[in-house]
DNA sequence: TAATCTGTCTATAGGCTTATAGATGAAATC
DNA sequence: GATTTCATCTATAAGCCTATAGACAGATTA
C-alpha cells in the first residue's frame, strides 16, 4: 500500500502517550493484537482497524500507544527474535559434544513457537516490510543465529563427530528452514512441541535410513 | 506509446481481453511480472500500478487482460504448484527403494525454485490470500503433496528400509519445511540447485553423525 | 475543590488503491 | 477504402487507510 507521509507534520513529538515504557499492561495487550493480526492477515493485509477491533477500541485511540503501525511491527519483530540469540550461544559454547549442542539448538529454537507463536511467524514472514534502520537490525541477528549453528556444525566436523563431506553452510540453511517451517504448520498438527523437536533431532543427527553400512546411500 | 506486436487472435467471444485462454504472449508476461511483485513484496503490498511499471504500461490496462487483482494472484499461485504434483507422483510410484524414492522427490521439489522461483515463493506465502474456492483448491494440491512424500516414507518404514521410531508424519512435515525453506534463500546463496539437492538428499537419509554404533544419539 | 493526568472518543485530512468507461490509433480484415 | 479488432491510453469514481487534532470524562494529585 506504500503510503506517503499523509496529513499534515506535527509540529513536536506526540505529547501523549503511556509515559514511560510500554511496560503498560495495554501496551502490552496493544502489541499482541499486532502480533496476531499481522501473523494472520500479514502485515500490509492487516490494517489498524483490525488490531483495534481485537481490542475493542477506537482505531485512533491505538497512537496513544503507538507512534505508527510500522513501529508495532518493529516492536512484534523485536519480541519475534528477543532471547533467540542469546539462549542459543549460551548452548553453542556449552561443554558437551557437538551432537549435544546442536540437539539443543534445535530444540530451543522450535519452543518459542509455543508460547509466542505470533510473534515468530510474524518476525520471519513479515520482516521484510520493516523500515531499513530496523530490518537491517533484525536481519544481523538472524544472520548471527545462523553463525551460531554454523559454528557448532563446523566444531563438529572438526572433531570428526559428523560425516566429513557435508557443507556446513547448506546444512545450517537446511536445519534452519526445517526448523521455522514449524510455526507454519505446528498450529494445525496435533503433535506436542517436545514431539516435533524430538524427532527434528532424530531426523538431524541421524536421518531416515535404519543404521547399518549397507543401507548407506550411494552418492 | 510503445505499441507491442498484434495479437492476432480469433475475434473475440467476450467483449474485452484475449479471446483465449493466457496463451497470449502478454499475458504470459503479465503474469510473470505479477509473479515477481507479488514475490517482493506480498499480494496485500504490492499494487496493480507496481506491476504496471514492470511492463511499462498504464495500470488500467492490465485490466484488458486479468480481470481482477485477485485473479492474477490466483493464476501465479496455480503456476507455483503446477506439474508439482503429477511429477511427484510418477516419482512415488517407481520400482525402486523407498529411499531412492524420497530423493527423487526431494530433488524435483526443489528444482522448480530455479526457473519459477517467483511463482514458487508466490504459492508458498500468499495463497492464504487467495478467495476461498481457489484457496481450497490450491490446498488441496498441496495436501495431496504431502500425502505422498508420507506415503513414500510409511512404505520404507514398512520394508525395514527407514529407522522404525520415526513419525511418517512429523518426518514429511519436516523435509517439506526444509525444501520449502529454499525459495526462501537460494538466491542469496552461489550454491547451486544440484548441490543443494544432494546436501539435502544426505541430511535427510543418512543425518549429521559419523555412521557407526558408537555415535547414535540416545534419546 | 481545583488542577492535572490518563485513556479513549469523534471527526477528518490527505493519499493511495482497485476497477470501470470510453477514447484512440494502428493493424487486420472485408 | 471502409470497417472491425486489438491493445493501450486518459480520466475518474468510490472506498479504504493511516495518522493528526482536539474534546471529554473519570481518576489522581495538589
Amino acid at each position: 500500500m506504500r503510503r506517503r507521509k499523509p496529513g499534515r507534520r506535527a509540529p513536536s513529538a506526540r505529547s501523549g502517550g503511556p509515559s514511560k515504557q510500554n511496560t503498560h499492561r495495554r501496551s502490552v495487550e496493544i502489541i499482541e493484537a499486532a502480533a496476531q493480526v499481522f501473523a494472520e492477515r500479514g502485515y500490509h493485509g492487516a490494517s489498524t482497524q483490525d488490531i483495534a477491533d481485537i481490542l475493542h477500541i477506537r482505531q485512533a485511540s491505538l497512537y496513544y500507544y503507538v507512534p505508527s503501525k510500522e513501529a508495532a511491527l518493529e516492536l512484534v519483530c523485536i519480541q519475534g527474535v528477543a532471547g533467540f540469540f542469546e539462549t542459543a550461544q549460551a548452548i553453542a559454547s556449552g561443554p558437551v559434544p557437538a551432537r549435544e549442542r546442536l540437539a539443543g539448538l534445535i530444540r530451543s529454537h522450535v519452543a518459542p513457537v509455543l508460547d509466542r507463536g505470533n510473534f515468530v511467524r510474524v518476525f520471519l514472514t513479515q520482516r521484510q516490510f520493516l523500515p531499513n534502520r530496523s530490518r537491517r537490525r533484525v536481519g544481523k541477528w538472524s544472520r548471527g543465529l545462523e553463525k551460531i549453528f554454523e559454528t557448532v556444525i563446523r566444531d563438529g566436523l572438526r572433531k570428526g563427530e559428523f560425516r566429513g563431506d557435508l557443507d556446513p553452510r547448506l546444512t545450517t540453511l537446511a536445519i534452519l528452514s526445517m526448523a521455522n517451517g514449524v510455526s507454519g504448520w505446528y498450529h494445525k498438527e496435533g503433535a506436542s512441541m517436545e514431539r516435533i523437536a524430538n524427532e527434528f533431532v532424530a531426523l538431524v543427527l541421524g536421518g531416515l535410513l535404519r543404521a547399518g553400512p549397507a543401507t548407506r546411500l550411494r552418492r
